[in-house]
DNA sequence: CTGTTAGCGCCTTCAG
DNA sequence: CTGAAGGCGCTAACAG
């Protein structure tokens, strides 16, 4: 028998005659504040498993993927994840080399809203982890993603602005290779096709979701010899830019232009949003950004705890709000 | 000699072999694009480090916060650590929670904005992990912290609005357990003392940070017998809050009523705020949130590579600045 | 049911 | 310089 047997067995020996002397062993210890602190480090390594999911966001000024993140943490942590969160800054490298990273760092799961789309397109040689994309989801795409109908969004925002009569109408279209971006355009034409209204060349404008494309898009819309009378912007930052660019040049708003942005240029904060504090008070399609970060942890957590790496081609689209204000006046014929 | 040492030694007498006869063994393998991908887990296990860093914040809303994890993830990144986000909600539980888990994960250092400085006062028995607060920071605090001079900061949009004529100054404060909260009403206060104008009870108002309180406490004072012509509010969200008080009672902004907000209610985005476009453009004091994110991370990770787990009595304190812009008129005597 | 052991994947040390 | 072994802290499997 070795010396620390030995000993283990004295203890042993004696322990309850300390508990029958009254002593409380265990009592304080275990009403410590730091308990027992497990590494959880050492246990992930053991159960393959670190209880912690991978979110991979392309911009963090936007407030859209700010409410997405939140939606995600929440969702996470009452399952007790832990969420590492990383911004891509729209760069194509950064996104690879922070996967990388995800998944050396061996989280049980990735939420990603890409900027690389191509890459996951052609399969990524990703090993198993499961992944949920959001927002950027490409067409028939076959795997887990959550996302809204962007086509039908900007259909409807477009065909608001007709049936109050506009005919010129412009739009800004963000990245076109990236599908939000083009579904959007694509929902836009049609609107124009469905009216009979003839698209303009230079109404239609290309820019890059970030707000000095938004900014000088803008600036170059108002300036044509004939402006439009209507703006439709595919996203938040962008729409910030073009407000700008409105408020630079001194064009009124809705009375000489009207606008109709994509996404709430600020965080919801309880209700209050300040969009309704712009002047003009700004007329959106809002996304639920907070309630698609949300189920996207929760398709993901699902996936992990059914042990399906696989979404089963399931895409959960959620309906975008087009949440009337003021930016936007009726235009007699 | 064990069988698995025979192979073994088999295949490295063999070995010269191949490679003589033109075999190329290892090349395809190392431009394999999932080269060797090590086990990260594993690896902090062993060296007991995990490059990685916990930031706890209170509100993921606030676009203060959200402006420091962006500084906080640049930073951190850029030197090859990983963030893993928690948001306390303001909720000393979950704050708690947060901290035990992000020390289970055995996270390298912690950013922590607490909603619960007393147990940070008191010397929690974190072990050792590096910390770093930032934003809220208890006077006298002993250890690495950075921050703006909040007494100052208030102080000065104080003086800004007394010497523009104002005599009937309101202060909406926010949490005065926060030192963030009473620092900034000291200042107010001292501003005051220094005029030699009394302040009046019903115009100092107690809020929560949270955007309702703003909304509640604009509405009161706005609409007392005799109302205050300017209003100091304490932050970002309950400035919301009042803007929208205003906008609903109509009251005229700045005509009837001036306001400075502490924080922009919404992100920088590269130049341009939404500050700018609000009716009216809203005059702000406004705290560096990305530069102080990036600050506290560069000091967490300068403690860390120097190995010092205590940080130096060090505080850095950054300036805050007051942004002019057209939410305050000047009062005639 | 309790107590022991093997090994997760890596790095560091030490032997050859 | 190259290769083997031990062990980080934990848990699942297994032995008593």
């Amino acid at each position: 028998m070795k010396p620390a047997h030995r000993l283990r067995l004295l203890v042993l020996a004696l322990l309850p005659l300390f508990v029958w002397a009254g002593f409380d062993l265990f009592g304080p210890r275990s009403a410590d504040i730091r308990a027992f602190n497990p590494d959880e480090v050492a246990r992930s390594l053991r159960v393959k498993k670190t209880t912690t999911i991978g979110v991979v966001i392309p911009d963090f000024s936007s407030s859209f993927f700010v409410d997405v993140v939140r939606g995600v943490e929440d969702a996470a942590r009452s399952s007790g994840y832990s969420v590492l969160l990383c911004n891509s800054n729209d760069d194509q490298q950064q996104e690879q080399r922070h996967l990388t990273v995800l998944l050396s760092r061996r989280v049980d799961g990735i939420l990603l809203a890409s900027t690389d789309l191509y890459s996951i397109g052609r399969g990524q040689p990703w090993s198993n982890t499961p992944l949920v994309l959001f927002d950027r989801v490409p067409n028939g795409y076959q795997g887990a993603a959550v996302s809204i109908d962007n086509v039908e969004a900007a259909y409807s925002a477009t065909k608001y602005l007709i049936d109050l009569g506009h005919r010129s109408l412009a739009f800004i279209a963000g990245r076109l290779d990236l599908p939000t971006a083009s579904d959007r355009a694509e929902g836009f034409r049609k609107a124009l096709e469905h009216a009979h209204i003839p698209l303009r060349g230079e109404y239609f404008k290309r820019g890059d979701y970030h707000p000095q494309s938004g900014y000088q898009n803008g600036l170059e819309l108002l300036k044509l010899p004939h402006p439009p009378t209507a703006i439709l912007c595919s996203n938040g930052m962008m729409t910030l830019g073009l407000l700008r660019a409105i408020s630079e040049t001194k064009v009124l708003c809705p009375d000489e232009i009207s606008v109709i942005g994509f996404d709430e240029p600020a965080p919801d904060a309880y209700g209050f949003n300040l969009s309704t504090l712009l002047k003009p008070e700004l007329t959106v399609v809002a996304q639920p950004g907070y309630e698609m970060g949300q189920r996207a942890a929760q398709m993901l957590l699902t996936m992990l705890s059914n042990n399906e790496p696989e979404g089963k081609n399931k895409l959960f689209t959620f309906q975008a709000e087009l949440r009337i204000r003021k930016s936007v006046a009726a235009r007699a014929q």
